[in-house]
DNA sequence: CTGAAAGCGCTTACAG
DNA sequence: CTGAAAGCGCTTACAG
């Protein structure tokens, strides 16, 4: 009613065309004379049109919306990872619609998302629940886990090997002859904390060692300062601690140092997991595990456009190499010369 | 065609009600008797029927969309106000359109989000080119410069008073008996590094003082790093220097005391701006100026609604206070305790 | 290559 | 309160 928007009838009217014409004009691969596409062109040109969205959409029933679900964003490898999602999904021609995953009503969330037609769905944050997932199933909409999995879920998955991640830090923490390594868990419902702890676990015993002590602080800055003070304030303290994200190690680094004036690595010996940028700033130079983002992205963005292509939804899950990084924050290895 | 989804008219038919009565019972306010609704709501169960929102918005004019324009998303300033924004949105019922903006088509991207009948716009990075902004205005969609703002736009603009943030930190260092003190930009045409540059000198000025040096850092991390090499080099050095926003100022933190071995505030004293969360940790504790990013997402998520709701857009220019945040990289003033 | 026509899945006057 | 019907702005067989 309010709308004063120019359509294709109106461009057809001008141009003394078809509305067809008009719709072939703006279709890439439409059969169209080369003067009918001029008069078009120059007809829309004049009036400013636009084709509209959401009407192609509906009878093509290709919305080219991806539904991204994210959270935490206060841990920076979220918004690195955004920031080229969005990218790579805008560079073939498909359109973000983000949701933050409001803890209490996700369903709610995602039943709003779904009645958008989205074609495909990132979860970067949680993941569906069982019955959504069966729902997306049913419909044929591709869903991607983005750093997390569930094995018994429909969704395809993407992550970086997390238990050969916490493998590389067992072995580089045991050969810089620490003693008492403890563990700093993130979420223990996440699949990335439990794959980095069971491999951590395994390298350690590889060495015949086993963990000196654990705490847990739920991938959150403030749960990781308490996780610190509890595994630091006895008598006898850890001389080395994996925490599961760098972003949780950055509060543990600040606890150590500033409350309990240990200095590291002298002291204490830390290491963590993604690689964020803060993790190669000089106030922490944080040896950590290089979570691969960019092809990890690309996988994703592979993984969404093949199934909405081939409207088939199988699952897949890759999972992609992870890199030890060294910086200062741990103490090297005693051969690394040998 | 490969469409198996579920419409009204399928629910209306298991329902035994006309495909109005089930439009209604999914319309709020619209009139159904409780007894219909029953029946409507007890046939969509079954069918697993979802409202089609490409179709509600093709019709009713309202897509309950709108197009957030970011970037820099390693500055921490912007994840922060995108995880806000977006809730904020989603709470009053609007979905956002996520687009980064790609340096060079930005025009292009425009484009694709006017096709999608945003019902409005928030740039939180670069600003609508006259073109867009003079076609958005004439299509009533209305447009929030986030942090940003352009005089001559009939834009919308939310910014924090970066004038006075700039004054008080020009009061504060020269208040602690600094005689030395430099300014490192970040991006020249932004009106941020405009207003911030324009108060810190006024403030100067107010105490007679002049600034000693001056360096563009262009607001990234690199930047400000030879910003800080090119100010600190000299056989003579500020004392103080205020850098433009905190995400450079941690680089030149970094670059003062790894490359130069300079001391903070000992031999330097460092301010910055934006209050972002790594200010606040222990690598760091940098004196700042606080954008109040709560009231500003609220002042856009308002002006917005407000426009979308009423069709009317006029450009309004909501200015926020801003906060000194007094940490440890800044030697304080000495009457502090008069 | 071109146009007339059907139809995507809804909302919303309109008449009852 | 209810249903039949028009129409949002497109794409896409279909026939020429």
């Amino acid at each position: 009613m309010t709308k004063n928007n120019i359509t294709s009838g109106d461009v057809a009217r001008l141009a003394k065309v078809s509305q067809s014409a008009v719709s072939r004009t703006f279709t890439a691969g439409a059969s169209v004379s080369p003067e009918t596409r001029e008069k078009v062109q120059k007809a829309a040109r004049a009036l400013g049109y636009r084709p509209n969205a959401l009407a192609r959409a509906m009878i093509s029933g290709r919305s080219r919306l991806i539904a991204v679900f994210v959270a935490y964003l206060d841990n920076q490898f979220y918004p690195v990872v955004l920031e080229q999602m969005s990218s790579a999904l805008q560079k073939e021609g498909y359109h973000v619609l983000l949701f933050m995953t409001d803890p209490g009503n996700q369903d709610m969330v995602v039943q709003k998302m779904l009645e958008y037609q989205v074609e495909g769905i990132v979860m970067a944050s949680a993941t569906l629940s069982s019955n959504l997932a069966r729902e997306c199933a049913r419909t044929g909409i591709p869903v991607v886990l983005f750093n997390r999995y569930v094995p018994s879920s429909p969704a395809s998955s993407v992550t970086s090997d997390n238990i050969e991640g916490g493998r590389l830090l067992a072995h580089f923490l045991v050969g810089g002859g620490h003693e008492r390594i403890a563990f700093i868990a993130g979420d223990e419902d996440s699949s990335t904390n439990r794959d980095r702890e069971a491999g951590f676990y395994k390298g350690l015993a590889e060495h015949g060692v086993t963990v000196w002590g654990r705490a847990v602080g739920g991938y959150t800055f403030d749960g990781a300062a308490h996780a610190a003070r509890e595994l630091c304030s006895q008598s006898e303290r850890p001389d080395a601690i994996f925490v599961a994200n760098d972003h949780m190690a950055f509060s543990v680094m600040d606890v150590l140092r500033n409350e309990m004036k240990l200095a590291i690595p002298e002291d204490v010996s830390i290491v963590g997991y993604d690689n964020v940028p803060e993790s190669g700033w000089g106030g922490y130079q944080l040896t950590t595990v290089e979570q691969p983002s960019v092809p990890m992205i690309e996988a994703t963005v592979n993984i969404l456009i093949e199934q909405i292509e081939q409207r088939l939804v199988k699952r897949r899950a890759a999972v992609l190499p992870a890199r030890l990084v060294v910086r200062e924050s741990a103490r090297l290895p005693k051969n690394s010369a040998g």
